[in-house]
DNA sequence: GTTCTAGAAC
DNA sequence: GTTCTAGAAC
């Protein structure tokens, strides 16, 4: 694109796109500047742009393309709360070489909706109660700019003062002058967590400035021990995948005078829900080290993989902790996120006191009975929460057996509510190998292992469930009112709770309808026995499901396949082989097993593991028949835990993912959430078991839509697919163990 | 006004 | 499973 500057042959036009929720101010920024300065200034404002009315981003590009031709500086004031949004306005630049800014107003979350909510009329026509529930999934969403994206200058606003800050220096630049390059205004993130810690024990003291301490290289421990050291620090020690794939941008990062962009986001989340957990069985139950902290990793990756905006965190009392630097190492070996899992040093009922760490949810290492007392974690956690920890666990469940959690809210009188902002404790109980204590396993590690395995899923599972129902409440709180959020702090915290509360109440309702409802409900069994056998009950004591007519089309075909032959790509006695009639990716083939009565995954017992290991084979074989013709595909084949078409029926699925037929959330999800099972877990568990588990779950279906590789989030189906067409990131690393994938760049 | 989702019908 | 479409979201 040629830009013409004749008309204004000096002048240097710049582009400013700001970033911010609706009610961050964005509209306000670019009347105050344009108000007084001495530029041409062109607002476009996508609220606006279809003649007085909302218009379409296609519209904001062509009018800010126009405006910057002119020699105009141009804002662009849509909400351009991710990269996505911004990358289009980027290429604005062409090969004008114009400076491009973003002005970044983050502003808190409660303000702006506050703001959103007061405003009548308003252009982006976002008022009344919506505005939170607005304001709050698109804050979900938020990526901070970076410069690697493009922009030769970044100014973050986190305060009305920062804003009016910014207003001045955009006002004050003549046409003819250029702002300095780099990232300006971001906070130091210690102080913002150490004034929320400030603000949360009502201190008015001004915190310590923790940002020249000294780091000490290689420790990525996060510590309690009152000497407040930053968390953001610690997270940042451990290079994650992510991180490194930063460093090719390294040149242009190297302007800003703050490290990296990332780090503000992590502590600025600093009520992102997070679940603080001792290493289960490895203290007094004398469970191998080496081993529970390999199953500590594998679990954290399965899990983190599945939250998405939460945090896991291992904590142990001391830096000399033999577990926290096994699991450390290999969460660095596994490039596990650090922003969703790391290692702490201090104690696990004090953490937000004196430490800053808040977590919402701790763990208990508890003991069968649910009992206070019998020294470690149990007896600390216990003596700490009061004997309000002791009342509403006996609400909740009496005993608790190994591999097995218990999610208890915690009353908002417990001093581990009022000084920690601890909102709920899980109880978990892991395997024991100490003959001195009950249901010793004499060191059977096969069983120990799932045993503990079963513990963690349950404890992240119940964690989850508090996650997801948080979520959901806060969504509900959002509609009903605001004026909450101007009460007190402790005030709306007892809110939160009962809220919370709600949502568990929720969670019972919908658990007994679905017929598990057995007193404990609340309990989440990890061990795939029982959740087989619940599952098992609810299959038996009902009839079997009923196939619509239009679910029988594999069936016929698995019956009479050659009615179908021409249709087909292999026959044999036990397996045909056909091309999904609507594949949701460039490739995507059906392995078919032609026994009659095996419908689905639920039907699947020990006597169908020849035939699943056969689908499986011949899957692969397909498989590599397309990558022997095009070798940069990867495949992974699995089954769906509850399909839509009967007969039961191998799914051989290239990851591209790139198909017209791929066009809502549930063909998504059904590929790339918990609901896919893949093949060689199922012939495992069948080996094991003689039974599949099935991830049932209908909120599987309508989860956020997340990038399979890299996991970022995205607002709808369009929007996903034009990211994974060009994402890079390598798949997460549980898809890279056991062979779940296959094809070239997986091995 | 356009884009996108989600529920009903098949 | 898909198609159709009302209406929500933007």
């Amino acid at each position: 694109m040629d830009m013409d500057l004749d008309n204004n042959k000096d002048a240097k036009p710049i582009l400013v796109i700001l970033v911010g929720a609706p009610g961050s101010g964005k509209s306000t920024f670019c009347e105050e500047v344009m108000r007084s300065s001495s530029r041409t200034w062109l607002r476009v404002c996508q609220d606006t742009i279809g003649n007085g009315k909302a218009g379409s981003k296609a519209q904001c590009l062509s009018s800010a393309a126009r405006g910057l031709k002119d020699g105009k500086s141009v804002f662009i004031d849509r909400c351009n709360l991710n990269r996505e949004q911004r990358s289009d306005f980027l290429k604005l630049r062409g090969e004008s070489q114009i400076d491009i800014h973003a002005v970044v107003l983050d502003l808190p979350a409660k303000l702006c909706i506050s703001r959103s909510v007061k405003r009548s009329g308003h252009e982006g026509n976002l008022q009344g109660g919506k505005a939170a529930a607005v304001v709050n999934r698109m804050l979900q969403s938020k990526e901070l700019p970076k410069l690697s994206e493009g922009f030769n200058r970044i100014t973050f606003c986190q305060s009305e003062s920062n804003v009016k800050d910014a207003i001045d220096t955009y006002q004050k630049l003549g046409p003819l002058e250029n702002l300095s390059h780099g990232c300006f205004g971001q906070k130091n993130p210690d102080s913002k967590i150490q004034s929320s810690i400030m603000k949360f024990l009502k201190k008015a003291e001004v915190p310590v400035d923790t940002a020249s301490k000294e780091n000490t290289i290689g420790d990525s421990t996060s510590q309690t021990s009152g000497k407040n050291d930053s968390l953001c620090k610690d997270m940042e020690k451990i290079p994650s995948a992510h991180d490194n794939s930063k460093l090719g941008s390294k040149d242009i990062e190297g302007q800003t005078n703050i490290p990296a962009g990332s780090c503000h986001n992590q502590v600025s989340l600093d009520d992102t829900p997070t679940l603080a957990f001792p290493s289960i069985s490895t203290a007094d139950f004398q469970f191998n080290h080496d081993k529970a902290a390999d199953i500590i990793v594998e679990k954290v990756v399965e899990y983190s993989n599945k939250m998405e905006n939460a945090r896991l965190v291992l904590v142990d009392l001391t830096h000399r902790s033999k577990i926290l630097s096994l699991v450390k190492s290999k969460a660095a070996e596994k490039n596990v996120d650090t922003q969703k899992f790391f290692t702490h040093v201090g104690d696990i009922t004090r953490l937000y006191s004196t430490g800053g760490l808040r977590c919402n949810v701790i763990a208990n290492a508890a003991n069968w009975r649910l009992k206070p007392g019998g020294g470690g974690v149990n007896a600390s956690i216990f003596d700490a929460a009061g004997p309000e920890l002791e009342s509403a666990t006996k609400e909740k469940a009496k005993t608790v057996s190994p591999g097995n959690a218990v999610v208890v809210p915690l009353p908002s009188s417990s001093p581990l509510f009022t000084r920690e902002g601890v909102t709920h404790v899980i109880h978990v109980l892991g395997p024991n190998m100490n003959p001195q204590r009950p249901n010793c396993l004499n060191n059977d590690y096969e069983r120990g292992c799932k045993v503990l395995q079963d513990a963690y899923a349950s404890l992240f599972e119940g964690f989850a469930s508090i996650v997801r129902n948080t979520v959901h409440q806060n969504e509900n709180l959002g509609k009903k009112s605001l004026e909450l959020q101007d009460q007190s702090e402790q005030c709306s915290r007892n809110t939160d709770q009962k809220s919370k509360r709600d949502a568990d109440h929720e969670l019972e309702k919908s658990k007994k309808y679905k017929g598990t409802h057995d007193g404990f409900d609340t309990t989440f069994t990890g061990s795939r026995d029982e959740k087989v056998d619940s599952e098992h009950k609810r299959t038996d004591g009902s009839t079997k499901k009923a196939w619509g007519s239009w679910a029988q089309a594999l069936h016929l075909i698995a019956m009479h396949p050659e009615k179908h032959k021409d249709d087909l790509l292999e026959i044999s006695e036990d397996i045909v082989v056909l091309n999904d009639m609507y594949p949701k990716a460039q490739k995507h083939v059906l392995v078919l097993a032609r026994s009659g009565g095996l419908d689905c995954l639920s039907d699947v017992q020990n006597e169908h593991l020849s035939v699943l290991k056969r689908m499986h084979a011949v899957g692969l074989k397909w498989a590599e028949k397309f990558l022997s013709e095009n070798s940069s595909l990867v495949f992974r084949l699995g089954y769906h835990s509850v399909p839509s078409m009967r007969q039961l029926h191998l799914h051989v699925i290239s990851q591209d993912f790139d198909s017209k037929h791929l066009k809502n959330k549930k063909h998504w999800n059904s590929f790339n959430t918990a609901f896919f099972r893949d093949s060689v877990d199922i012939i495992d568990e069948v080996s094991i078991h003689g039974k599949a588990t099935l991830k049932d779950d209908d909120k599987l279906l309508s989860m956020e839509l997340r990038c399979h590789k890299c996991k970022s989030a995205h607002p709808n189906i369009p929007r996903l697919k034009s990211h994974i067409s060009s994402c890079q990131a390598p798949f997460p690393a549980n898809l890279l163990e056991n062979g779940r994938l296959v094809g070239a760049c997986t091995k």
